[in-house]
DNA sequence: AAATGAATAAAATAAAAATTTATTCATTTT
DNA sequence: AAAATGAATAAATTTTTATTTTATTCATTT
């Protein structure tokens, strides 16, 4: 197995023995033998078993997120793009079994609240994604004016408790129609006249 | 001390005492200290620490509740009304330090995902209060025709989800700050155009 | 009837021993 | 020489046992 080069593979066994009883009950043997190698051998690829773990969520996470970038590259309008982007997320994580389990069993990858994300880079650059896309939006005169530092948190923070309620913790089915309902309650709003007294 | 009659200042014992430290740390004595009663004595009141802890827990709650019940009976259209429930709620909170602390040191009073709510019967009346009044707005064409069901479940869990981060894992003002904004994409939505292709 | 302090039972904590698993390294394979 | 291995060591986890704290009961007092 030649070094760099079929790093992934790596990455994919290690997806697969982790996802299925998390961290700490895997073991580097179960990762090792995921590929039929010795577990000292891992030590060549990667400095431990923490950092393996790092990397292969960060591999996964970022397989999620290119995904999604692809999907809203083919949509058309702004209103497209941006229900695209809500939409595809949840879908893809409805097709990726192990990224799916690993979620479940290590709440803190995606966490509700933490005041530090480890793996906030890979979410930065979503968010980053969002407030383009809100900025475009707003300029276009196609979205009302709000703040979009403050809407692209705020709307960030409620996809990802749809996705936690959705895959992790809700019946599919009802996941996805409060995931729907949400989604058009931010983007059409609940009252009739916009700017009540 | 007459039974029942003034089994609250139990109850505002136990949530001082509970609010320093916890279910766990807290002891019996702590409590009864807090009124200068034995220990012993707390079992004529109640069953024992655990549903103490419950009752009054539920006591606050439910203390919260009507406050908001209060403020809304004051407020006039049905859009006001349905703004008074959400700001009334965050900023009862913010004067009721006992309860906020009890909420920091215990997240499973108010869960953001639960299999099981252990004070369920209270936020039912909560999630019950919305859905009338979505209802109502839907029923007098101020609000859009959005399931009521749905959409009070969604509102719920945004609600919680910001009473979470505002009082429990975030600076206050950053907190309000996101509190607004949410409130006004929810009640406004995002798009100008409201049914976009 | 309400309250107490001493007695008992249950639970939590701390310490020690045993086991498993991560990591290193000298040696072998390719 | 790069990649891989199995045996050796170190670190971490789990199990067991002992110790202490705290919840709960109960006979007695206020």
């Amino acid at each position: 197995m030649k070094k760099k080069e079929d790093i992934e593979k790596i990455y994919a066994a290690a997806l697969a023995a982790f996802s299925r009883h998390g961290f700490k009950k895997t073991t580097l043997e179960d990762v090792a033998a995921e590929i039929g190698m010795a577990a000292s051998n891992l030590y060549l690829y990667t400095r431990g078993k923490k950092e393996l773990y790092r990397e292969t969520v960060t591999f996964a996470l970022l397989r999620w997120q290119s995904r999604v970038l692809r999907d809203i590259e083919a949509a058309g309008s702004v209103e497209e793009r941006f229900i695209t982007m809500c939409r595809s997320a949840v879908l893809y994580l409805e097709k990726d079994d192990a990224l799916r389990r690993l979620l479940i069993l290590d709440p803190d990858i995606f966490p509700m609240f933490a005041e530090k994300d480890p793996y906030e880079h890979v979410n930065q650059a979503s968010v980053a994604l969002l407030k383009d896309l809100l900025r475009e939006g707003i300029a276009a005169g196609r979205f009302r004016g709000v703040d979009p530092d403050t809407a692209a948190e705020a709307i960030f923070s409620i996809y990802k408790m749809l996705i936690i309620r959705a895959y992790i913790k809700m019946e599919k089915t009802a996941g996805l129609t409060l995931f729907e309902q949400t989604l058009d309650l931010v983007t059409s709003g609940l009252f009739v006249d916009r700017r009540p007294g």
